[in-house]
DNA sequence: CTGAAAGCGCTAACAT
DNA sequence: ATGTTAGCGCTTTCAG
């Protein structure tokens, strides 16, 4: 066994409890003392055991992730990644670690019931596409710390944290005013795609707003892929009347936006301009280049992490927020030649 | 205090030992016992602590992973993610548990002597990125369970697993040949990056032992990106004597591979055949969809984990292994007419 | 400001 | 097959 915060005592002539408060910055203890004890523990190399704390004050320092982490997850996924990483930065920062545990919607219940009787963490975070019911209803009736990363797609009192995708909609829309379009299209997901609806909401809402509203002969639904993105393109370039931008819910959609239009011997921006949500992950890689309105999911990340420390002080707290870290990044795909 | 396993033995008539020894499948308990201490775990719904359990075996069957999880890491290193993945399912399979700390390759060294001294974790997974000489050192010198994720750039005694990317040039190369490709060409990264490198050097020995020797002129290097791709293709079809397929080091070189192919009036796969390493992130996102030799970077993160938890049972072994875990996804760009 | 001592909940050696 | 008990290394009252 290493060396134990006994040598250390005996070797700084003090007693542990002393040792333990220097560890801990207890108020009571003297400079000199502190400075002393500091000075020892250095020269042995001493470094407290991470189980001995933690079993001796009832508590981990950890957060537990729980998310499906399923085969391709990080290539079909990604921005789950970010704000892990984005979480872990924050707990770090204020001497937390965090702990990955993969599951499935299935498997969630158990596994938060599990972490939260064993105690092997004092908080958790849960990605929304394995939040249940029941599990929600765990945490609440637990009262355990927590933030689940995403908004629920059912009615729900947990606390949750996600990106506002309504404010991102009047971020484009005051972006392509201000360059100058008017006649702007919208192509995404359908109504149940929420990211896709309130993007298309906002942007509905911030064009109305500045008194150029949003045509419904504009707005096309479909899937999220590529291949849909083509085809409501298409379809929208046969109106007599074309319009001037195109806003893309998403990368997949706005991938095949720009080769219908292409397609058709158009240019961009030329004859038309597209613009799109998210800088992955294609955006820099079509030709021309996207203007995106990025969306930062690492802040979500940072942002959780406060949260979820917050939470974990102060248990009866309720959050339930939303992100407004979107700004747009502009590339080649929305610069008319006539502004 | 939640339940202990004191309540649990008073409630099952047993001492805490035998409670212990059923927790963990001591053989010496007897069926009934086992049963019922195992019905009244069940009614007092007690879960172990998990941090007592830690602390009085002196091990806390936790792996940490050490990475670099800066900004953007997600999207510019998805792999990385998915060999987390993957590591963290074999962990958890074996009643492991992962913890993500992220550093830097300047700090990577204190972090690691860190969790060796607080021994807040039994085993450290290090994404090679952030190895440097001294900590491969620290590892070696403690000859703490460890395991590198990635091949180190430096000669190095470190436990580390990595990707065959040797054997996937050759999986490349037979592959080719056996749709009736002759003149194959590649295009890649410079000497320094390794993986392109190395399949450079696979799809070499594998032409060369199918008797179909790679025409040095057909050989092109630069960076790893679009613009290169496009440039190096350019450059390789004012040849006399056109290829009739391409070998991409990388997604990116890839599709400035099929851009420029396209810009000349080319078709693919009519004229000439365009293969890539790697199904992510472009591979189905050109037209046609590219053929690749995919790498299953997931297997690697299994296989990492299932090695980390023998050098953790037996500290002594060395491994230094790489995995041939790639298979061919054929895809149109490939698809000759005349075979 | 410092120290003595009682745990924290479990494991494992040892005794029976 | 089961029970007794001594730790594991630290935190945290409480007394001084």
């Amino acid at each position: 066994m290493g060396v134990t915060i006994k040598d250390v005592a005996k070797a700084a002539g003090t007693s542990v409890s002393t040792v333990s408060k220097v560890l801990n910055g207890h108020y009571s203890i003297s400079q000199q003392t502190a400075e002393r004890v500091r000075r020892v523990m250095e020269e042995l190399n001493y470094y407290p055991s991470a189980s001995a704390q933690s079993f001796a004050r009832g508590s981990t320092r950890t957060v537990a992730v729980l998310a499906d982490l399923e085969r391709g997850a990080a290539f079909r996924n990604p921005h789950l990644f970010e704000i892990v990483s984005g979480l872990e930065q924050t707990l770090r920062g204020r001497g937390y670690r965090l702990f990955l545990r993969g599951v499935d919607a299935a498997g969630a219940y158990q596994a938060a019931e599990e972490i939260i009787s064993r105690k092997s963490a004092d908080g958790l975070a849960i990605h929304v596409s394995v939040l249940t019911h029941p599990l929600s209803a765990l945490l609440t009736r637990t009262g355990f710390p927590h933030i689940v990363l995403g908004m629920p797609n059912f009615d729900s009192q947990v606390c949750w944290i996600d990106n506002n995708n309504v404010y991102s909609g009047t971020v484009a829309a005051s972006f392509l005013l201000s360059q100058g379009y008017r006649r702007i299209a919208f192509i995404g997901g359908q109504y149940y795609d929420l990211g896709s609806a309130h993007r298309l909401q906002g942007l509905k809402e911030g064009l109305q707003a500045r008194g150029c509203p949003l045509d419904d002969r504009y707005i096309r639904l479909g899937q999220s892929t590529r291949a849909d993105g083509w085809a409501m393109t298409d379809r929208l370039l046969d109106e007599k009347d074309l319009p001037d931008a195109i806003v893309c819910a998403n990368n997949y959609i706005a991938l095949g936006c720009v080769a219908a239009v292409q397609e058709r011997g158009m240019g961009i921006p030329e004859d038309v301009g597209v613009l799109t949500f998210d800088d992955y992950p294609f955006s820099r890689f079509t030709e021309p280049e996207l203007t995106v309105v990025d969306i930062d999911v690492r802040d979500l990340g940072n942002r959780a992490g406060r949260h979820l420390l917050e939470l974990i002080r102060r248990p009866t707290l309720q959050v339930q927020t939303t992100v407004t870290a979107s700004n747009i990044i502009e590339r080649r795909s929305t610069r008319k030649k006539t502004v």
